[in-house]
Order: C-alpha cells, then structure tokens, then sequence
DNA sequence: ACATTATGCAACCAAATGGTTGCCTGTCAA
DNA sequence: TTGACAGGCAACCATTTGGTTGCATAATGT
C-alpha cells in the first residue's frame, strides 16, 4: 500500500519536512547547506527527510558542481487537493449539517 | 510540535484511516462493527485507528445504546485545504515553470 | 598542492506506530 | 435471567521512524 498518493501524505505527515517545503516554496533553488541552516538536526537527518520528500515526488534536485539544489514539484500537492480533498470539499455542508444535528439529538436524549 | 495541524496530517498519514473516513463519508452514522467488516485487521486495532481520527477531530462519535455511531467531520479536511494546500496551490503554475527550466538547465549542461 | 567545503553512506539507537491476544463491562433480546 | 452482542482496556510484540555519530569522497578556493 505504499502508492503515489500513500507516500505524499506520508511526506507530509511531519512538520519538519512540511516547514522544509515552506521554505522551498517562499524560496526555491536552495541547497541542503542552506536548508539545514533552518531545522534543529544534523544535516544527515535533514537529507534523510529529504529523501522521503523526493521519493513522494515533492522535490526535485538538481547537482550544480559540489552543491545540491532543491526545487519544489507543484504537482502532487495539487493533485492531492484535486483527487483526496477535493472529494471531501464536496457536500461538506451538507455533511457538517447533519454533524450538528446528531450531536444536538444526542443532548435531546 | 503536536498542534491541530499536525494531528490531522498524521490522522491522514495511514491507508487505513482514509479508507475509513471514504467510508464515513460515503455513509455516516456507522458502527464500529460495520466500519470493522471493511478493514482487514482486528475490532481493537480498528478502534485504535478511529481514535487518533478522534482526536484529530475528523471523526465524531455518537453513542446510542450499547453502539459507537461515527459522524464525519469536514472541518479538519477544509481546514487544511484553505490554510496550508491552499498556500502551495498559489503560484503553483509559476513554481512548474521554473522547476521545468532548472531541469532542462541541467540537460543542456 | 592542499585545506576546506558540501555532501554521501552506514551503523546504531530510542521512541513511536501498527498490530496482536486476552479479558472485562454494559446492553439487549429470548 | 441469562446468553449473546458491542465495545473498552491493558499487555505485549515487531517494524518503522527520526535521530545520532563516524568516516569517506568529490569539488572548490587559495
């Protein structure tokens, strides 16, 4: 059970590659040095988050000499809001109404 | 680092568990019996599952009698859609753009 | 040429995750 | 009133996760 769209949710499943992608949105082409500079870990543990980034297809790297460059991928986060959410934004009214009217039963007895 | 945010990315992290709110979300109200038939794993490893949807607030549960009602609740899901998706989707095709050059870029050397 | 910089790779570790089994409790129906 | 049904709780287990340290390698600047 490990597809396309199992392995983005689980990138994004901790706040630390989720701020990895922030940083790469607000600034893109940035190397693994200068995105170290910002997480509470050892640069090993950041390329470890990293990978899992680039596995799900939310990053892509391109080497320039000696330094890794990081650019974000758009693709699958859109693709997630197209296919997984997009489903759950539809009738999501209609839902949260009958939500409300359950609990309230419930307070009736 | 355990904020709402984080709870519900981790709630969604897990095959399981969306395939659990699919379910809600196709038919609410469910037992914990009829949302066990669907998953291949035991009643307790079920409610273990349904718990960390509890607590992310995506599930609400209703009890009647001696049964566990489950109620989808949209406004985790919406949530996240407007305050983080949301973010990326912006300058989305701008963000495609450039990680197209940099990566023909790098093929022509 | 050589020190420095940027990064990779592997072994190791603790804690969290995802599952199990076994047993207990409350509710319903015959 | 008693048995079956719906579910809770706790202990336990294997694997995954998220981090570390140590060492190796390739590119760069002086």
């Amino acid at each position: 059970m490990a597809d396309d769209l199992d392995l983005v949710f689980k990138a994004l499943a901790d706040p630390g590659r989720r701020l990895l992608l922030d940083r790469l949105h607000a600034e893109s082409g940035q190397t693994l040095g200068q995105l170290c500079a910002l997480m509470e870990m050892t640069r090993q543990a950041v390329t470890k988050h990293l990978k899992l980034l680039e596995e799900a297809n939310l990053v892509a790297v391109v080497w320039k000499g000696r330094e890794k460059l990081h650019y974000l991928n758009p693709v699958p986060i859109h693709e997630i809001a197209e296919r997984w959410i997009g489903k759950f934004e539809k009738g999501r009214l209609e839902a949260l109404a009958e939500l409300k009217r359950k609990l309230e039963e419930k307070a009736d007895g």
